[in-house]
RNA sequence: GCGGGAAUAGUGUAGUGGUUAUCACAGGGGCUUCCCAAGCCCUUAACCCGGGUUCAAAUCCCGGUUCCCGCACCA
């Protein structure tokens, strides 16, 4: 368990994350981001947003407090409150749901008083221990939140503020499908025992995808990538293959649903990480959502176990039928046709903590480096005097104050020695450096020095530095790529 | 939620009833013949919270909170 724990460590002290409300004992499963955390995150969400802009997606957003007819309507009031029971003797938990259901009775309680009634005259026991079952309690996973005599939630997810647009939304959309909209923000589950820091939370980050499809068409989307990829499917076993041939072999069912699976790949080396840690596992028929007939995840190798950072599930015309009886709003494409939609739900805590474990490697000499991609970092760019005295520092702050104006993220660091402020930087992930040296005062030239090799190009004239919107943009830093 | 372990400066730690609470790294300031956490000097900074036992608690006891490991949970 290691790489996670060096992890967390290198974000509580240079300010990616760390547990909120920490003065007042901390609070388990909310997380906050600090400072460099919060502009990765930002970074993250804007390369998934483009890939999705990229394939013609529309944004909205929408609350995230939900009034309880919409969480009935999808399920979640049902779903994601349950009655249960612990066995009195080896404290194993029962869903109550379950063991009615293996008396052949079917029924959702949905209060405690019903609970007991239906589990009365059963003599229902601890199938592991046989030992005697406690009183049915209420596990909520929702967050509810009553006032005013209105009963309304947090949402578990933000997909419910697009279904219930759906009209709006096609509208807008000029009735064209297919038609795909993003919403990213915050989602609420309350977890029994959250762990692994921003890997598991009460409330976090999502950013999810809602595509909706003909539902008698197929192949609207086709995968073109030859990227080959672990394919986990729902017998257990691995397929190293490309999606489209895992389209052509059958391995997954739709073309549709693979052409997402793609851009979800695409999405993940977009940021970074690397195919040894990534894989596609289709879930068993026995962990499909409600929802959902075919779901594959994107996961992550992260502390030598799988983590799903994006599940991509068929939700079919399940959504969308249920808010059509629901809400007597008619949520139909045209006659009596609901749309199919896929999901491409992502976890960007997940993404954000696969990131930077992927990211995090040592040099011989002991000291951290986070080898983020250039355009990852919270800083791509900080300049640094040789040291201060000799009108260096003056000289580095008046470059630095003219860089600032075209590159906001690029940071300024004067103390102690070079050395310690390389390895500074390196540790928190700045790709380069610019260094303000006596040739710098003679000759008006800078070096740069390159996070991965610690090479140096010397001799760059100051107006070239200055010649870009955006440091990472600057041809200058082709040197480095040979 | 259960069982086991743990909680001391920003981080990692020492400390088995009486200490000005240890050390290192990090942070800030300075010096230096100054390009990869160098050296030297100065400096900031901590006993998770609440009760109890005791003349005296970081240390023992009880409760809470949080973390780690297992189990369970994770549509």
């Amino acid at each position: 368990m290691g790489e996670m724990e060096d992890l967390i460590e290198l974000a509580k002290r240079r300010g990616f994350f760390w547990q909120s409300f920490s003065i007042y004992g901390g609070f388990s499963g909310l997380y906050d981001y600090g400072p460099l955390g919060a502009i990765l995150k930002e970074r993250v969400y804007r390369v998934w947003k483009d890939t999705y802009m990229g394939i013609g997606a529309i944004e909205i957003d929408s609350p995230s407090l939900t009034p309880e007819q919409v969480l009935k309507a999808s399920g979640h009031v049902q779903r994601f409150l349950d009655m249960a029971v612990e066995c009195t003797q080896c404290k194993t938990k029962f869903k109550v749901e379950s063991l009615l259901d293996e008396k052949g009775i079917e029924a959702v309680p949905q209060t405690v008083d019903e609970a007991k009634k239906l589990m009365s005259g059963l003599e229902l026991k601890c199938s592991r221990c046989g030992g005697k079952l406690g009183e049915p309690y209420e596990h909520h996973l929702m967050f509810r939140v009553d006032s005013t005599g209105e009963v309304k939630y947090l949402r578990p997810e933000t997909a419910q503020g697009i279904f219930v647009n759906f009209r709006l939304l096609k509208n807008f959309n000029r009735d064209k499908l297919p038609m795909i909209v993003l919403q990213e923000g915050k989602g609420y589950r309350n977890e029994i025992s959250p762990r692994q820091a921003i890997i598991r939370q009460k409330e976090f980050n999502m950013a999810e995808v809602e595509v909706f499809l003909d539902p008698d068409s197929q192949g609207i989307f086709q995968p073109t990538m030859n990227t080959i990829i672990v394919l986990h499917d729902m017998h257990g076993k691995n397929h190293e293959i490309s999606i489209p041939e895992a389209v052509k072999t059958g391995i997954i069912k739709s073309v549709d649903h693979a052409f997402f699976l793609e851009i979800t790949l695409r999405f993940a080396l977009s940021i970074g990480l690397p195919i040894p840690r990534l894989r596609f596992r289709q879930h068993r028929k026995d962990e499909l959502a409600h929802y959902s007939s075919d779901c594959w995840d994107l996961e992550a190798l992260i502390n030598g176990s799988w983590l799903e950072i994006t599940g991509i599930s068929d939700r079919g015309t399940y959504d969308l039928s249920r808010h059509h009886e629901s809400s007597g709003e008619k949520m139909y494409i045209d006659g009596e046709r609901f749309a199919r939609v896929i999901e491409p739900a992502t976890g960007i805590d997940r993404v954000i903590a696969s990131l930077l474990v992927s990211s995090l490697s040592k040099r011989e000499s002991g000291y951290s480096v986070l080898k983020l991609m250039p355009e990852m970092a919270p800083y791509p760019v900080a300049v640094l005097p040789l040291q201060k005295k000799d009108g260096l520092q003056e000289k580095a702050l008046e470059i630095f104050q003219k860089l600032k104006l075209l590159e906001p993220y690029a940071y300024y660091d004067d103390s102690g020695a070079i050395g310690r402020r390389y390895a500074r930087q390196d540790e928190i992930g700045t790709p380069y450096c610019i260094t303000i040296d006596y040739e710098t005062l003679e000759k008006n030239v800078v070096t740069i020095r390159e996070r991965d090799s610690m090479e140096q190009i010397k001799g760059i004239p100051v107006d070239e530095i200055l010649s870009t919107k955006g440091f990472l943009g600057n041809p200058v830093l082709n040197k480095f790529r040979k």
